[in-house]
DNA sequence: GTTGAAATTAGTACGAA
DNA sequence: TTCGTACTAATTTCAAC
């Protein structure tokens, strides 16, 4: 298992050319669609898919790979059959300077499945899998209370999961295109100027005055 | 690509068991490990590292995957490189009785990596990767804003991933396990006896009462 | 549930366009 | 770069144990 973890220090444009890695063009992006669709399927049946040589399919799925658009395949597994039904968020409050404290106890927890430093109200949100509720309610009294670096958690449970698309791409467009084209792709709007947090309890007319 | 999205009605052991389905031994969960880690790994190579038949692997693979314990496989891919460099989370709050709605809404946004219905304060979370921060406005301000079920929405970035696992199983275990074992599997903790928010904290006010 | 052999397929290495 | 072909190695399938 070779991890690339590395990433460029800049990654910026939209469309192709990110940071010092390879330059992804439309085949590159068909081929991640397929791969992301079918991570077993063989490197032949992906250049018939993709319209391509099997020469060029191998090449272009090592160049993937060894640049690091590819990190690797996985199995999707069912977390209800595999025994961790209840899914569970965890908001919690760091206390400053104690990150590295955080990261490192993070690390020893497997049913994290999911850990993110946010900005807004909490520090960080974690997603965990477990057995049962108590199992999640263990986990956080027990061991993340018991984490010095915590300072705060709010814990929800996650009731239903509408949408699962582990990896996305730039390249899926929307089944109805009613309007046009927005055109918002301005890019240089700063993040103070946007008013996203509190939007609800003001009820600020952003999202048309029918309250 | 066959999809076996029914789930079983109940699902309840916390070990092997899980409703009408499969009855996976530690030798599947080995399976599942393996493949979790390497998604192409051949079924030859599969039986080797797991120490069981060629034949053998087979079957249990088959098994698996008709049982619906493997969804499917799929590509890891780097958002960052693919161009979908930021990540957002929205926190909604939706309109009684308009749910479907919601999710017709929410399946023609490609850009929904993850959808849930959660309980505490908001009612779903959104997870979006977008190119820049731009398009994650031009998202939450004109098209969820404009969704009649979407009440009020909640926007945070996120500003690094550190835990990242997509498929975790019941039989991780954690690294260093320091203490014999916490025996916190008590199984009829009702949900209203559980004190998750503001859990560690006496002046807990800081997350809930700023409005 | 296991082993071993045949048939098929995958992966590699070339030269040519 | 990409394609096409030939060559080698591996995998899957199927049989008997």
């Amino acid at each position: 298992m070779t991890e690339t973890s590395s990433y460029p220090t800049r990654g910026s444009a939209a469309s192709g050319r990110i940071g010092i890695g390879l330059e992804l063009d439309s085949t590159h992006f068909k081929i991640l669609e397929v791969l992301r669709e079918n991570g077993r399927i063989s490197v032949s049946a992906l250049a018939e898919r993709v319209g391509i040589s099997r020469a060029n399919a191998y090449t272009r799925f090592e160049a993937l790979r060894a640049d690091g658009a590819i990190k690797g395949f996985t199995a999707e597994i069912d977390h209800v059959r595999a025994g961790l039904g209840i899914t569970a968020l965890i908001f919690v409050t760091v206390r400053q300077q104690m990150w590295r404290q955080f990261r490192a106890q993070l690390a020893q927890m497997p049913e994290v499945e999911y850990c993110a430093i946010t900005t807004g109200q909490h520090d960080a949100m974690i997603q965990v899998r477990m057995a049962d509720v108590a199992a999640v309610h263990s986990l956080v009294t027990e061991r993340l209370a018991s984490i010095p670096a915590v300072k705060a958690t709010e814990t929800v449970f996650i009731l239903d999961e509408v949408i699962k698309r582990p990896y996305i791409l730039p390249t899926d467009r929307r089944p109805a295109p009613r309007r046009p084209a927005p055109e918002a792709s301005g890019d240089g709007v700063p993040l103070g100027k946007m008013r996203f947090e509190g939007v609800s309890e003001s009820r600020a007319g952003l999202q048309r005055d029918k309250g």
